[in-house]
DNA sequence: CGACCACTTGATCCCTATCAAAAGATGTGG
DNA sequence: CCACATCTTTTGATAGGGATCAAGTGGTCG
């Protein structure tokens, strides 16, 4: 599916038809932007390779990191409300995207039901993601949030083919605080941690999860609900 | 525009075929659900007086408040993704909604690719508001947190033609604390605080915003910013 | 090779949760 | 209409989790 720029669910016989508003970019390098807060809002956008992460940035120039982007999923909704992006989409690592022309996606939608019904279901998947991210963030220990984000990102490691237990972190210590309302030294703080529970190694980036129960048992059952 | 259970900016002349599908509640009692977590997904609702909190409630019973939804706010989108409700959408006082079929909406929309367009929107909008509730959880203090909320109440009472300076909290100060992500006990101080700098006035739920300015200081530019 | 980040680890402090208790509210049934 | 039960709100005391400040190490890119 992702190879088709599509993320999820679409029905066979419409794929060929979607196929031919998809332009597929070249790579984007590590720290550039896809779109920037404030652009116009054309298209979505569906990381091929790499992986992107969505920013807010305030006046006072702190960045609270909005959510990251794995391979099939998607970027760029953001923009829809207002016809500005109010996000901004930046590199982790050198990226290619497959971009879908929204005014494009609109006027096919309009002819096949279907996927009219499929592109509601997925604008509102992306309000469920920003909502399990708010339940991270509300009322939930430090421990707890690392325990959950590490499990998402293997759920969702395994979705696309990879090992669920051992993956390569594209984002930084200071991104995933970013994420997760914390600082980074926290975050440097509990891999440490976990990793002398003999819960997880790591080398860098490179991150084995050896006891998925016991990081299942920090995350608490939350962790069963959707993927972040 | 609410009066119509609209919320907002669907052109004139598709009213009238929009009025045909609204269908007007009888008033449903404080402390009820208009609908639960896990409730088939069916119609999207606009109070038309009152007001409702969604929540999410977990395994082990803690509810965390996701949204506040005073008359002419949307509510039950959350149930498009899978089809089923995520949230549970509890009355804070006597209210009466107005409920939107949603396969009469789609169906309607079909025919009105205007209409179709300012339901993506809508959305979209929703996905903003998880996302600045988002923003408000991630990294700011408690006085700071309860700045924002009543700076955005303010801007939503004035939408409504209510006064922006004196208004009733339709939500305890339990529900504001789960709200925010904290505990009762800090936002019962806070406005305690609050009174005693002069910022506010208070008796009950009647909150009178005396130093508009002083609130906004508090909150930092990011109240400036789409409402909550 | 040097400058600049990312990362780690340590020490300290402060904000806010938690526990407790009392004083309003609110609502119910007799 | 009052009395009792229950919930909300307030205020106090305490403790702890995580932020912040600081410094050193390691990795990367020009």
């Amino acid at each position: 599916m992702h190879e088709l720029c599509l993320p999820v669910g679409i029905p066979q016989n419409d794929v060929a038809i979607l196929e031919q508003i998809v332009e597929k970019s070249p790579p984007i390098p590590k720290g550039s932007h896809l779109f920037n807060a404030g652009d116009n809002f054309s298209a979505i956008y569906v990381p091929r390779s790499g992986a992107l992460k969505t920013v807010h940035v305030n006046e006072e120039g702190e960045q609270a990191v909005v959510g990251f982007h794995l391979p099939g999923e998607l970027v760029g909704l953001d923009g829809l409300a207002s016809d500005r992006h109010s996000l901004t989409a930046e590199a982790l690592e050198t990226t290619s995207v497959c971009r879908v022309g929204f005014d494009q996606l609109e006027a096919v939608a309009r002819k096949i039901p279907a996927l009219q019904r499929q592109l509601g279901r997925l604008m509102s998947k992306e309000f469920l993601k920003a909502e399990n991210h708010l339940l991270l963030m509300g009322n939930r220990t430090a421990e707890a949030r690392l325990a959950i984000f590490l499990i998402s990102l293997s759920k969702r490691f395994e979705e696309r083919g990879f090992s669920p237990v051992e993956f390569n972190l594209p984002m930084s210590r200071i991104d995933i605080a970013a994420y997760l309302g914390l600082a980074s030294e926290t975050v440097s703080r509990l891999f440490t941690n976990f990793r002398d529970q003999a819960m997880i190694a790591t080398e860098g980036r490179l991150v084995t999860l050896l006891d998925l129960e016991q990081v299942q048992n920090l995350a608490g059952e939350s962790a069963a609900e959707g993927a972040l």
